[in-house]
DNA sequence: ACGTACATGTAATAGGTTACATGATTCA
DNA sequence: TGAATCATGTAACCTATTACATGTACGT
């Protein structure tokens, strides 16, 4: 149950409202994990039955009132548990392999086209990975211990995507020729 | 539904039994899809009601007997008809991640042992990849048209193990320093 | 006698997606 | 007037995991 102690982290950092949790989770969290808001409401719940997490009604003036749920001591205690239980391997997944694959029994144009708009995907998250790190860590030796972590994990996005568009890159030269790799 | 996908895929290689599928997803296609034998089952009797796959009894001595599917003609023009749709950004989830952003409120040392483990792991997939390479595709420039699709996939879990790697290395090096990679 | 490989499944539960539903405010 | 943002949820469905269940054959 990674989404619940996703949850838990970001709670943790700061207390947050349903729908703030589904923004974050499109926003920095969700560059390791994504997760719909109607996902989050549901976990929400489960996790305030639990008493992981605790919430109060805020009014705003202008807007929707919104709930704030918030880490409770409970909550802590289990996202410190957490860390102390190690990480089982991670189940991989790849679309774009499974279709790699399928390149003998299907129309290789379409694959190829795929391809390049997965190289154009990588390319453009890895462009605001790197702007991110820019402008919230221009001086990685000078980073605070409580921000390492975010910077590791935007580190390891980066190398995700250039790994990526290597794969990518392989792939075209050998399915289109160094001329078909599209655009940049 | 790319399980379905992924077999039709293996099974256009080669007939097989849901228990031969389930070894594969194990083995090389299990590279880049990774299923149970309880879920390939139910989808394969699914497959089966929709016609994509037939399915025959093949008796054995000294084993159980065995049922062996085989793709249809209806399953071949699925599958090709999947080469043709686009493939959805790949939704991407990494608990190790969780962990690390989690690193203030849980416990380092034992997070630092959890990324070593993921180093060894890594290590591990990588070398078994690379033999596989080496002895499958020991000439990259000859191998035929029908085999590139899973080289290229070997390829992508090659660089993505490296990707792996040396983002744990980044993670050691800040938290650990220098020294604390363990082995290898 | 015990473990492993072969072979197939059911049942319960958990996790996740898609579609539907509502309603206020702000900005073009 | 219409779209976007803020805000919360329900319902139906699909997908995936875990545990349970059964039985043969072969090697040690």
């Amino acid at each position: 149950m990674a989404l619940e102690h996703a949850i838990l982290v970001s709670l943790a950092e700061r207390s947050a409202s349903g729908y703030e949790l589904a923004r974050r989770f499109d926003a920095s969290i969700g560059n390791f994990w994504k997760a719909s808001h109607q996902q989050i409401y549901r976990v929400l719940a489960r996790m305030e039955a639990a008493r992981l997490v605790d919430c109060r009604a805020v009014e705003q003036d202008g807007r929707p009132d919104k709930k704030e749920y918030a880490i409770t001591d409970a909550g802590r205690v289990e996202l410190a548990d957490y860390t102390r239980t190690p990480t089982s391997p991670e189940v991989l997944r790849s679309e774009l392999a499974v279709k790699i694959r399928a390149l003998p029994f299907g129309d290789p144009t379409t694959i190829i086209d795929d391809v390049r708009r997965r190289r154009e995907h990588h390319h453009a998250t890895l462009a605001y990975y790197r702007e991110s790190a820019e402008r919230f860590y221009p001086d990685p030796d000078a980073i605070e211990d409580d921000q390492v972590g975010a910077w590791l994990v935007l580190r390891g996005g980066i190398l995700a995507e250039q790994a990526g568009i290597s794969w990518c890159d392989e792939i075209l030269d050998r399915l289109a020729g160094p001329e078909g790799h599209g655009t940049r």
